[in-house]
RNA sequence: GGUCCCAUCGUCUAGUGGCCUAGGACACCACCCUCUCAAGGUGGAUGCACGGGUUCGAAUCCCGUUGGGACUGCCA
């Protein structure tokens, strides 16, 4: 029994592909919940003006921020350039492969309407030699068909005769996917291609490389499972683009989403737990997670659950995390992480940390980003609320009696007793004079401490901020709507 | 055009011939709670693409239709 080795095999486009992170998961889950699974990152960087070396501790780092660390890896692809080109030597042996010189341009006239797609085989039997201007291709047998046996879909099977020539390596001698990708598989022993459903289509072309390789070295690599996840589409059903949609890991990282959620949401793309729980801790996807169960269809990536699924795994936090894990969102380390263009209401030395810690709980509660922290608590270290001018214009401005109470409340508010209760009284009982229920006083009120009318507990925010400066909020908006 | 894949509420899904007058979750609506906003609670609306079979019985099996998607590169 040989023990699963799957592989994350990415090409390092800048970010890290949503997609590409499911398909890591996935392959993760596969990987731990076998006994000695391995899980192996190889960047597939063969295209080389493509690559940036950069954009691989991009992808590193988002897998580590998800919890995807790599038994071995990250390898480079282009490392392997040697066994790339000793696999040409042999199937070229074997009679498997053959130069062409054709140009996309030539093939084409040659074709005219004819409806079968790809090369026509022109060079086939040629007997070209090598020079600068031959790619090389595989000699597609013309007979019969070959099977994929496929976990998620079953046996999907493609003819032959619609499976082109395919090139498999540059004129430039640069070797293609189609090859270097099979190549590394079986180098590294890898049992289980868990991949996109776009490579769908190229995989008889690598079951019939993989074995031609098997026979031309005479070492017989058993051909992996696969399982070809289905797409990730946006709301108009068409596969995830990087120009249209959000689609970078990173975003979602800054914006606030834990880990833990995001896990969890992108598992739940096209695959389900058992029960009606879909809030399950990563040990126990790991557990339940069967690739013959994973769905058929393309899935849609709804960041409305991703964002209300956050939600709830902030709220589970204990407030110490909570507190500890929204520090970057307000009060960023300068030597440690934070999230790309955070841009804080305030300066850094206008944060008060005891002050953050004493509404936290407030704003736990309240939130399913972390970036939604700052704009809420803003007016508690700012010098002056922000004020939102058409809340201040309906609260405050539009009547009368709201000023009448605003200068009521800051007189009693000078001697009364600070705390959120007896605030909490005072603002009643203003109220009730004008004959204003607590629904309507707190309005001009809660505009005029905290510039908006929505927003984390009144008198609780109120009793943070301190007496003087709240009686001076009150009669300065007051003032500034007579 | 060709090859292949897919088809349950708006969305993600449960469902593998009788437990389905189709379950859950997000979103939506209403109500409750309530100092605003959330959270929470209760209730509601909405779905097996269509047409034929097979069967005592079909969301589930078969065929067809329609619709959607992927691929069709000297990209991965």
């Amino acid at each position: 029994m040989t023990a699963t080795r799957v592989r994350f095999a990415p090409s390092p486009t800048g970010y890290f592909h949503v997609g590409s992170a499911r398909s890591a998961l996935f392959n993760w889950f596969v990987a731990r919940q076998a006994d000695d699974g391995v899980f192996l990152l190889r960047i597939e960087d063969t295209d080389a003006d493509r690559n940036r070396e950069e954009w691989v501790d991009g992808i590193v780092e988002a897998m580590e921020w998800l919890g995807l660390h790599a038994d071995e890896g990250p390898f480079r692809q282009s490392d392997n350039a040697p066994a790339h080109q000793a696999a040409i030597d042999q199937l070229f042996a074997g009679g498997y492969l053959y130069f062409c010189d054709c140009t996309g341009d030539a093939v084409q006239s040659r074709k005219g309407d004819n409806k079968t797609p790809g090369y026509d085989g022109f060079c086939r039997d040629r007997g070209l030699e090598r020079s600068a201007t031959t790619g090389i291709r595989f000699k597609t047998p013309l007979e019969g068909g070959t099977t994929v046996r496929d976990l998620i879909r079953g046996d999907v099977e493609f003819s032959h005769s619609v499976i082109d020539d395919f090139i498999i390596a540059k004129s430039s001698g640069a070797v293609l996917f189609a090859l270097a990708n099979v190549v590394d598989d079986r180098n590294d022993r890898i049992t289980h291609v868990i991949r996109g459903e776009e490579h769908l289509p190229n995989t008889p072309k690598q079951i019939l490389l993989w074995e031609a390789l098997n026979a031309v070295t005479g070492v017989a690599t058993p051909t992996p499972v696969y399982a070809h996840l289905p797409l990730l589409v946006n709301e108009q059903r068409k596969k995830l683009s990087k120009r249209k949609d959000p689609v970078a890991t990173e975003q979602y990282r800054d914006e606030g989403y834990l880990p833990e959620a995001f896990v969890n949401y992108l598992a739940l793309l096209g695959w389900s737990p058992r029960g009606d729980e879909e809030k399950v801790p990563v040990a126990q996807l790991i557990a339940e997670f069967r690739l013959e169960d994973v769905s058929h269809s393309p899935a849609f990536f709804d960041v409305k659950k991703l964002q209300h699924l956050n939600g709830e795994y902030i709220r589970e936090m204990p407030l110490e995390q909570f507190i500890a894990h929204s520090m970057p969102w307000v009060s960023p380390d300068p030597a440690a992480w934070s999230p790309s263009a955070l841009s804080l209401p305030w300066r850094p030395e206008q944060f008060d940390y005891e002050r953050y810690a004493t509404i936290a709980p407030l704003v736990q509660e309240r939130i399913s980003l972390m970036s939604e922290i700052a704009p809420m608590i803003d007016f508690l270290f700012l010098p002056e609320p922000p004020m939102d001018a058409e809340a201040f214009a309906k609260s405050v401005a539009k009547d009368e009696t709201a000023r009448v109470i605003l200068r009521e409340l800051a007189a009693e508010l000078s001697t009364t007793s600070w705390d959120r209760d007896t605030l909490h009284a005072c603002v009643v009982g203003v109220g009730e004079r004008h004959e204003w229920n607590l629904r309507k006083t707190q309005a001009p009120v809660r505009c005029a401490v905290t510039g908006k009318l929505v927003g984390p507990p009144l008198f609780e925010s109120m009793e943070l901020l301190g007496r003087d400066e709240t009686i001076r909020r009150i009669v300065d908006a007051a003032e500034r709507a007579s």
